[in-house]
DNA sequence: CAGGCTATTGCAACACGTTGCAGTAAGGGC
DNA sequence: GCCCTTACTGCAACGTGTTGCAATAGCCTG
């Protein structure tokens, strides 16, 4: 994965006005990336990658991996989308977020749980401040034991 | 990868009690991780599972990855070590941490940085309390843009 | 110390993600 | 509308990580 300087993701997506913005960073505008992005205007919150080839070969059956992966890291640097990963490291997308949000993931279960931006917020301005490190609340990840699978941990 | 659920880390290893440890939950103790135990106690800090198939190789040549995957799960329920995830979602382990800690890892350049419990530990207790998730420090990783890169971003 | 139960191994196959390369095509200039 | 530059595509190959399966080998019991 290539490294991707991101810019502050917009509260909400002007999906047709992409293919300008992409222009006009020198990139061009191609079919392939007319399919994924019109994939991704239907799509909300959370998609993994897989899902998205998969949504991308019902319009177009030719669509290939490495092209997609490409794609999305030009998105991503348009602050289109961002990223965070799963427990096992798997991209989790984050499309046309309402609100920048975290995740807490359960490593036991594998569940998913949204984490608010007021909830990390003074977490991540102090370590701004403390060591002048600027985090992306989209890409943050806790991993950890949620309530119900602490309880079952707890009654083994 | 399968969810390893976790002991606490100990603050440092007693790697001649892991064969009894191993042993005591009705596992057995093989050549092959026995091997992998060796390396493992001469690395300190943080480690790639790929460097450790390295190692390995270098005592036993025979050594295979998925063997190795499947001990690290072992010897993570034993809190032997544990592991967190880079920004490409990579595994980076943790051996004998001698304090457990977090990474702040920059999205741009892909350094990283320790990041000490007391510094997330009254975030991570926040979510303890509200929201019944109990979350694992040495999994936390922080991506965001590090001092240097949002320097040379600001002076594009 | 022989026998049996079953955890473990090694292999092959798979899924995810990245990268190098040769050919294609977007889109600006004329 | 044609040409030219070069971004992009598709492919193939690779690295990381997981999983199913048959064969092997710990370790417990008698």
């Amino acid at each position: 994965m290539n490294a991707r300087a991101a810019e502050p993701p917009s509260s909400s997506v002007a999906w047709d006005r992409i293919p300008d913005r992409v222009r006009a960073r020198g990139l061009r505008w191609t079919p392939q990336r007319a399919t994924l992005v019109s994939v991704l205007a239907q799509a909300e919150g959370h998609v993994t990658v897989s899902q998205l080839i998969e949504r991308c070969r019902e319009l177009e059956p030719d669509t290939t991996p490495s092209t997609v992966y490409r794609t999305l890291d030009v998105l991503e640097t348009l602050g289109v989308i961002s990223h965070s990963h799963g427990r096992d490291g798997r991209q989790i997308l984050h499309v046309r977020p309402a609100r920048a949000h975290g995740h807490l993931i359960c490593s036991t279960c594998g569940s998913e749980e949204d984490l608010p931006s007021a909830e990390a917020s003074t977490f991540l301005h102090a370590i701004q401040r403390d060591r002048d490190f600027v985090a992306s609340l989209d890409h943050l990840s806790v991993t950890g034991l949620c309530h119900a699978c602490r309880s079952s941990v707890a009654s083994d």
